[in-house]
DNA sequence: ACGAGTCTAAGGCAACCTGCCTTAGACGTC
DNA sequence: GACGTCTAAGGCAGGTTGCCTTAGACTCGT
């Protein structure tokens, strides 16, 4: 009964990345920052989201005086390692090595690496590959 | 109007699977292979999925006399790359660099490398990320 | 004390997706 | 022309998602 959290969606990655942007608030604030002139129909939206990130373990609640305070329970990098892991799971078997090849092969032509740098990745993960057993 | 293919679920996944073991394939042959004794029902089941997995792009259907025959249009590592793709846009801004480290990081608590590979790329990595400027 | 404002919990709802299945009709073979 | 196999089309229940309404509780200024 291992539970492996939930994928979010864009709109609750929207919420996250407000309370990694404030920290610890509350749902007024981050209804503030997202809908400046949103009424209460935003912020029961919000409400609602909050509760879902919490059974997805993505936030903290705890209640301060009479108000709940949210919190980020997961940062960014989490997330796309839970990403990542998904990706292993569903596509290679767990294992993470084949995604090595691929995402060094986008980076090269997404140009978003120094060509010595990308250059030195490329030979190591050529090496790896050609070392390893297919699955 | 760039179209980014949808993601897969499981279920059209086993099929796709099918498709890469058993090469151009009939709805038939597919159906045979993961209901042995399945009736018109798991054909039709069979049959459904291979409609989503077409308007999702990773299979195209060719007619050849009567039968439709199906083939895998996406291999495992276009559907991985197409997953870190997402992953990058979603949650990084639609750079992949910010994928790498924490990937290489799994990789490690995994164990998935040999250690000196694995030592080799950790440094580099590391020396990538002093260099990097943060998003 | 009372009304305005803000918080909370609870839940409804339409649109969509997913997995599975039924129906109905076209084509070939014996 | 009856049979088996193919096709297209679409229905349906259950879940998810995004958004919203309701109703009740607390705090405050006057």
């Amino acid at each position: 009964m291992s539970w492996t959290p939930k994928d979010i969606t864009q709109t609750e990655l929207q919420l996250l990345r407000t309370l990694w942007q404030l920290g610890p608030s509350t749902i007024r604030e981050i209804t503030d920052q997202l809908y400046p002139d949103g009424g209460h129909s935003h912020y029961a939206t919000v409400q609602s989201l909050l509760g879902r990130l919490q059974t997805k373990e993505c936030v903290e609640r705890e209640k301060q005086g009479r108000v709940n305070v949210f919190t980020a329970r997961v940062s960014r990098g989490e997330l796309v390692t839970r990403r990542l892991q998904e990706t292993a799971e569903s596509l290679c078997g767990g294992s993470l090595r084949p995604l090595l090849s691929p995402l060094v092969s986008r980076l090269a032509d997404a140009g978003e690496l120094e060509d010595d740098e990308l250059a030195a990745l490329s030979r190591l993960v050529e090496r790896l590959d050609s070392g390893a057993d297919g699955e």
